[in-house]
DNA sequence: TGTTTTGTACAGTTTTTACTGTATAAACAG
DNA sequence: CTGTTTATACAGTAAAAACTGTACAAAACA
């Protein structure tokens, strides 16, 4: 690890032990994110790491097979965890952490929430038009209305509470979010 | 399926159809509560059925086993997503859906941040601690003080996110988000 | 009390996911 | 252009998760 051979080893190990604590941390809880407890522990390694690493860096550290890494460091790169990084001379690619959690944080959960989002509220849509036109089609049918409106009413109030999310996400995306609940209390 | 048999099959078909394509895009979206496709699937069933449900009817509707209607439900209820309801006469036990898309929202994610960032936490400031007293014990060590320093910066930008993320789930729990990002536009 | 019904623990099976090693395509240096 | 290095596609294997059926304990009833 970096400039980890300037200290003694009794030093060393201290920081390691500290760093260590924290690495397993957060691969234990990165399965929030939909990662496995590997890729939370690549990430973790890479986060303190203080210069970009290469995949042959990553297999060494993580005692696993670089396909391993290579498929790991792109699911992290898909979530924006992690970027890739350019270094004139390397011909390898160069990986480092996203340092911005804020940013991590609400990036991940405005793609997941929204791709949720735009699936069901599509569905909740189109089956709200058959379920209205069947109604239009029998006015007088007092059985089936009593039905079409029980289920109708369920879509309203989850096409209600989906704009809401739909806000919810609008101000993560726009940073708006850091306004309503302040990065630093004053 | 309840009150479904007052009415002509042919008008039964296109209820079905547009029930059913809800409950498909729920169970596929439902991952992202962390629960798997057929659970998602049982609690779409839940949600269109308009009374409580025994296991023995999830079963048959689900053509899936009791022992899995009986996981599958109780994941549901650690969710609370469903809840367990009570109806004198029956001595099986009858679940329904939480119809509070809110309030399951918010219970999800309040529940799975806070147990990350008690976790977290804990291990940041485990870690901090240490840093810092080696850190005071060796004030002249120009390296260490460097990669010491380096660490705990990270640290604590770390803390300071999940102070952060611990204001947001105060405003889930006490509703006070609903103020922030209003249920309904005005 | 004994009898019946209901929910779940548990062990075994199937399906899915994570991981590895090899083979190959793409990128680069000379 | 040729030779070398690097990342990844792919097929196979190992590990984990989902699901089932049986067997049993708890609860409800008579």
């Amino acid at each position: 690890m970096e400039q980890l051979n300037n200290i003694s080893s009794e030093q060393e190990l201290i920081i390691q032990k500290a760093r260590k604590r924290i690495i397993e941390s957060m691969g234990k809880n990165m399965e929030l994110y939909g990662i496995t407890q590997s890729i939370g522990h690549l990430y973790g390694l890479l986060f303190f790491q203080n210069k970009p690493m290469t995949l042959d860096e990553m297999r060494e550290a993580m005692e696993m097979s670089k396909t391993s890494m290579s498929t790991g460091v792109r699911t992290l790169v898909d979530l924006k965890m992690v970027n890739k990084v350019w270094e004139k001379g390397s011909r390898k690619d160069l990986y480092e952490v996203e340092m911005d959690w804020f940013q991590t944080f609400s990036d991940y959960f405005s793609l997941k929430w929204r791709k949720a989002l735009e699936i069901n509220l599509s569905s909740l849509r189109k089956s709200k038009v058959e379920l209205n036109q069947l109604s239009q089609q029998y006015p007088d049918d007092t059985a089936l209305q009593g039905i079409l409106q029980t289920d109708i009413n369920k879509i309203d109030e989850a096409i209600r509470y989906y704009k809401w999310l739909d806000r919810l996400i609008d101000s993560f995306e726009t940073e708006e979010i850091f306004n309503l609940v302040p990065k630093d209390l004053p």
